[in-house]
DNA sequence: AATCGCGCCTGACGGC
DNA sequence: TGCCGTCAGGCGCGAT
């Protein structure tokens, strides 16, 4: 399931290939996604060239001018460069064929993903707009997270998760996160100090940052965009591991359902 | 204003 | 073996 790590592991695996590539056209077999893709995209991006791959949250943006594609890859997505000629398999929904022969071929099995097309500065775009601080970036501290939190009664975990407060920490990162800074995910945002969400913020930034190192995580579904699986389902402390030993004190990790998400925690060193 | 709960969708899995 | 019910999970949205 990709969240930000598996995202920008897919933006660094396709930039080097479409950057400066013209787009020849684009095919949709099933424009039935979380959101229609609108029926005039083949029509916007026949012809134009792409000048450039970001990521804003768990988002990928294609600049093509004179706008931008906008991509979601939803829970099961995940972009890879294949030949043009190859036949599409049953969750592929649409390919952006490429002059030299490639094709950017988005499969998405569960379709929660989505595709969208802005002539408007992307940030401006109702989806973007409301979004807070990338995890990676100066703009994301301890001091931010504190200041979002006063008066926030809801678990810690969930206030992580929504992405008003900060992008791209999903469920999986969310636990791994708490864990290494020794938080309970249960704790009420509200109730944590300036010092312990500094600790978080820095958690956070490492687990994001590893993750991307290696590839990202993949549970089921998740593969880069040359095909292979990320490595840091490995690296994982607690996520899926209900019943092991603390990678920290050795005792036993708990599941828990908050926020109705699984949410893994150690009984004894995250308070 | 903050928070909760729903629904989208498929594949995996467990029970029988 | 095969059928069927249940559930996860990102995230926007409507309800509270």
């Amino acid at each position: 399931m990709p969240e930000l790590p598996e995202v920008e592991t897919t933006r660094r695996g396709i930039a080097p290939h479409v950057t400066g590539q013209r787009i020849v056209r684009l095919v949709v077999r099933e424009p039935r996604l979380r959101w229609p893709v609108p029926a005039s995209l083949p029509d916007r991006l026949a012809d134009r060239r792409i000048e450039e791959v970001s990521r804003r949250a768990k988002y990928l943006l294609l600049t093509v001018p004179p706008g931008t594609l906008i991509l979601h890859l939803g829970m099961s997505g995940s972009l890879r460069l294949v030949p043009a000629v190859r036949t599409p398999a049953r969750h592929d929904h649409l390919d952006l064929v490429l002059a030299d022969g490639l094709c950017l071929r988005l499969t998405d099995p569960r379709r929660f993903g989505s595709v969208h097309w802005t002539e408007a500065p992307p940030a401006d775009h109702p989806l973007l707009r409301g979004l807070g601080p990338e995890p990676l970036a100066d703009a994301f501290d301890g001091d931010w997270l504190y200041t979002r939190s006063r008066h926030r009664r809801s678990a810690v975990k969930p206030f992580l998760m929504n992405a008003q407060n900060v992008v791209g920490v999903g469920n999986i990162y969310a636990s791994e996160a708490l864990h290494l800074a020794g938080i309970d995910p249960a704790r009420a945002a509200g109730r944590i100090g300036r010092e312990r969400y500094r600790e978080l913020a820095a958690a956070i930034r490492t687990v994001l940052a590893a993750a991307i190192e290696a590839g990202g995580t993949t549970l089921r579904d998740f593969l880069a965009s040359d095909g292979r699986p990320g490595y840091f389902r490995h690296h994982l402390r607690v996520y899926g591991r209900a019943g092991e030993p603390c990678p920290r004190c050795a005792a036993p990790i708990r599941l828990r359902v908050l926020g109705q998400r699984a949410t893994y925690d150690c009984v004894r060193c995250q308070h």
